[in-house]
DNA sequence: GCATTATGATACAAGTATGTTCCATAAAGT
DNA sequence: ACTTTATGGAACATACTTGTATCATAATGC
C-alpha cells in the first residue's frame, strides 16, 4: 500500500483537467460527456474520478488558481523594487492564459463556494500587501485605495486577454503594455 | 389596426427583459421556466415573444449593447476635449451595471452571432475613432496601439465593476479613479 | 359595451444530461 | 508471473428542459 498514485489514473486526472478547462472556457454547458470525448477517456470514469459535475469545475478551478499561486509566489523575492514586482508578475502569467480565461469565464467563485474563495481572497491579499509596500516605498501613489489598484492588476490582464485575442501580439509586448500602463496610463 | 404594441405585450417584454439580464447574469444555465417566474409571467408567454433560449439571450444582448449606445452616442458632441470624452464615459456607463454584468458574463458574443458582432464590433470603433482623435490632438500617447487603448477602457470598466462589488463606493469616485489611472497610471 | 387579442394553465412529446451499476478487459504494481 | 486495480462500454432509471398545442379567462383597444 503506496500512496503513490496509478499511473493511470494521473493520466487521466490530467487529461480531463486540461479537457476540462479547455471544454469549459469556450462553453460552460459543456457536458461530462464532451468533456469526457475531449479527453479521450469513459465518461464512467469522469464519474469515478469526480463524484459530480460540481466537483469537477471546482477542481479545475483549484487547479488554476494554484498554477497562479505557483508562478507568483516567488516574485516578492526576486524582484528589486515593489514596482519591478508588477512587471514581473505581469510577464509570469501570460503563459498561463488557458488558466486565466478559464477563471474569467468562470464568473464569481466569489460566492459559489468558500473554499475556492478562500484561496482567491488569499491571493487578493498578497497583491495587496504588495500594493501596501510599493505605497510605502513611495512608488504607488499613496491617494488611490489599495483595492483600486489590486482590481486595477486584475483588469490589466482582463485587457491584455481581450487585445491577445483581436491582435496577435508578443505575450512579451503585452506585459509591457500592461506595466506602462499601469505605472503611467495612456496619457501623453 | 395600429402599429402601437399592446400594453400587456410591453408590460410583458419589460418584465421579461428585466429578469432575464438578472437571472442570466447570475446563472448563465437559468431555464426558461426560472426566468418566466422570476418576471412573473407564464412560461407560454415567453415563446410566444421570444421563439428559442437563444433568441431572448440575443434579445437580451442587443437591449444591453443598444442601451450603451444610447448612453454614449452624444459624448463627443458635449465633450469639449477627446480626453474629457472619456471622463464622461466613465462616468455615464454605472447607471448600466446590470447591462454591463450581463455583457460580461455573456462572454464571446463575438464568436456566437453575426449581428452581435456587428453592434459590438461597431462601437469598438467608435470608441477607437475616439482614441484616434485624441492622438492627434496630443493628449494620448501616439506609442500605443489604439486596440490596446481600447480594450483598456473595458478592463477599466472591469476593474471599476470589480472595486464596486466588493466595497461601496461611489459611482462618481469609481469614474474618477478610472479616468486618472486612464491618463495617469497609478504610479507616483 | 363588444370584438379582439394576449395570457396562463395544463397536458404532452422528445431529447438530453445526470448519476449508478455491472462486467470483461487491460494496464499497472510488486 | 501474478494479483490488484483502474478502465471503458453498456444498460438503466430519473429528472429536467425544450418546444408545441389547446383552451378558458381576462385585459386591452376602439
Amino acid at each position: 500500500m503506496t500512496d503513490h498514485l496509478d499511473a493511470r489514473i494521473q493520466k487521466s486526472q490530467t487529461a480531463i483537467m486540461k479537457a476540462g478547462m479547455e471544454l469549459l472556457s469556450k462553453n460552460r454547458e459543456a457536458s461530462f460527456s464532451d468533456i469526457a470525448r475531449a479527453a479521450g477517456v469513459g465518461r464512467t470514469t469522469l464519474y469515478r474520478l469526480y463524484d459530480t459535475r460540481e466537483k469537477l469545475i471546482k477542481a479545475v478551478a483549484i487547479h488554476c488558481l494554484e498554477a497562479f499561486d505557483k508562478t507568483t509566489e516567488h516574485l516578492e523575492s526576486e524582484a528589486e523594487s515593489a514596482l519591478q514586482a508588477f512587471h514581473l508578475m505581469f510577464k509570469a502569467i501570460f503563459p498561463l492564459s488557458a488558466e486565466m480565461e478559464f477563471l474569467m469565464k468562470l464568473g464569481d467563485f466569489n460566492e459559489d463556494d468558500p473554499e475556492l474563495t478562500a484561496i482567491y481572497e488569499k491571493q487578493e491579499s498578497e497583491i495587496a500587501t504588495l500594493v501596501e509596500y510599493a505605497k510605502s516605498e513611495g512608488s504607488l501613489s499613496k491617494k488611490l485605495p489599495t483595492s483600486w489598484v489590486v482590481n486595477l492588476v486584475e483588469g490589466l490582464l482582463y485587457t491584455s486577454w481581450l487585445t491577445k485575442n483581436a491582435e496577435s501580439i508578443d505575450h512579451d509586448t503585452l506585459a509591457d503594455l500592461a506595466f506602462h500602463t499601469f505605472c503611467n496610463g495612456v496619457a501623453r
